[in-house]
RNA sequence: GGAGAGAUGUCCGAGUCUGGCCGAAGGAGCAUGAUUGGAAAUCAUGUGUACCCUAACCGGGUACCUAGGGUUCGAAUCCCUAUCUCUCCGCCA
């Protein structure tokens, strides 16, 4: 969440930042709430402060000898008054946190500034696309050709948008995080992380998905647990409520786990394959860093999630998000978007995100500074990679001429030496 | 699932029966200073967080002893609920 007193000191500044992601958010309510939670709050305090000096004196009295109950009187007065007080005070409260969860982050002011997705500028290209000299198929067809995808069983066992790998085409997946992981917890220095698959509402409200974006998440029954929907919300919610030592900073992390998301605002869109499913496996970096050092963080963050890709010899570029198309929580996102044959297009593979203290202070994530100060870490994530769609990447970028898919050299290693998936093996 | 025990500051740990002077003894750690050629050891001092008032990181105030309620003039201390941890039994990958 934004910080008060940053409201309340840069109001003209925090409005005109929000609007350049397009929508309007309750600033003036927010700030006459807390100007009446302020004045509740001194007249409350004021009192507490009397019921404390005359509590004081009560054993001092009785001690004396002298009748306590007139001054009991009085203090059963006061009592009540703090209690009204304390009441209205906290309703304050929630009223001013629930404006305040339902604000979104101010995107960094050097943000491109745009209206939607149309307006995102890309970054850099890293790559050849691949020139068939036949006509290229689909991941949803090859896959399914080749007896490695099965979306009709899948839709059996669960319902749409499931998709059950077989034979090499659920080796590849494993292959692929185990590579994923080899190379970010090696070259990347990460720790490596296996978190819980279910997460508590207060984790969800940390990292952002709650309260605002409840429709999109699968969530139980009872107990009040969800199912992750990226390993950002565990691994950003390791360690919420601490304070780290300064030395300890940059945290560095990284976990696989499969992510679960309800899709409710993607009906029709890209239906077929394994581009938009309800449960998909990642692999996710997580960064907690010094609040000076935290964009110099998501470069490096962004290039530790580049190589991937270059080592998987896949086609990408990376694109910078808009003001008008960046997440919730971010003040900064860059896309690692792969190329796809069966789209003719780059997709969105990887999304590397700064989040500066807005999740810090949601999870109340902090650190002890040089000067011995507390102060709120920054919080950064990206996927490196989401798997699903670097098997489709795969399967359509390494297919030949004979319907076979060459396996990267990178990942043969991980597939037990397999170097090509063939039909009929 | 059944029975019991517990949760106190950065950590360890008193206090809880017998509610008040307990933001909380003591120790460790850490910081600063003294001592030293330098260090260790020793000694001295200091050492929570959030919010409010204030020009102020000076000062004052309020809250916080897992969380949320309750009793009371007053709660770390009494009562209720939840969560988590531990022990035993049962069940189980």
């Amino acid at each position: 969440m934004l910080d008060i007193k940053r409201i309340r000191q840069d109001k003209d500044q925090v409005i005109e930042l929000l609007s350049r992601r397009g929508g309007e958010y309750p600033i003036e309510d927010l700030l006459k709430a807390d100007e009446r939670r302020r004045e509740l709050l001194a007249e409350t305090e004021k009192i507490k402060a009397e019921q404390n000096r005359v509590s004081k004196q009560v054993p001092v009295l009785k001690k004396e000898g002298k009748d306590t109950a007139e001054l009991f009187e009085q203090m059963r007065f006061l009592s009540d008054k703090t209690k009204e007080l304390d009441n209205q005070v906290r309703l304050c409260d929630e009223q001013i946190n629930e404006w305040l969860l339902g604000i979104p982050n101010t995107p960094n002011k050097d943000v491109a500034v745009g209206r939607d997705e149309t307006e995102n500028v890309e970054i850099r290209k890293w790559g050849a696309v691949p020139q068939f000299d036949f006509e290229p198929k689909a991941h949803w067809d090859l896959g399914v050709a080749l007896d490695i995808l099965d979306f009709e069983r899948a839709a059996k066992i669960t319902g749409s948008r499931f998709t059950m790998f077989k034979g090499l085409g659920a080796r590849l997946e494993r292959a692929l995080i185990n590579f994923m992981l080899y190379t970010n917890t090696t070259e990347g220095g990460y720790t490596e992380i296996s978190p819980p698959f279910l997460a508590n509402r207060k984790s969800m409200t940390g990292t952002g998905q709650l309260p605002k974006f409840e429709f999109d998440m699968f969530g139980l029954k009872e107990p009040d647990y969800f199912l992750i929907p990226t390993a950002e919300v565990p691994l950003t919610n390791v360690y919420r409520d601490e304070i780290l030592p300064e030395e300890a900073l940059p945290v560095k992390l990284t976990a696989y786990t499969p992510c679960f998301r309800a899709e409710a605002g993607s009906a029709g869109r890209d239906t077929r394959g394994l581009v938009r499913n309800h449960q998909f496996d990642k692999v996710e970096l997580v960064k907690l860093t010094h609040p000076e050092a935290s964009y110099d963080e998501l470069e490096n963050l962004t290039k530790d999630a580049e190589r991937i890709l270059q080592k998987l010899n896949l086609p990408y570029r990376v694109i910078e998000l808009c003001t008008g198309d960046i997440g919730f929580c971010a003040a900064k996102t860059y896309d690692i978007e792969v190329y796809m044959p069966s789209y003719n297009r780059y997709v969105e593979i990887s999304s590397c995100t700064n989040f500066e203290d807005y999740q810090a202070r949601r999870t109340n994530l902090r650190y002890r500074d040089g000067d011995g100060k507390v102060k709120f870490v920054h919080t950064l994530n990206g996927s490196s990679m989401a798997v699903g769609r670097t098997i489709a990447a795969l399967i359509e970028n390494y297919q030949q001429a004979d319907d076979s898919i060459r396996i990267p050299d990178a990942l043969v290693e991980f597939m037990y030496g397999t170097t090509e998936i063939k039909a009929g093996k």
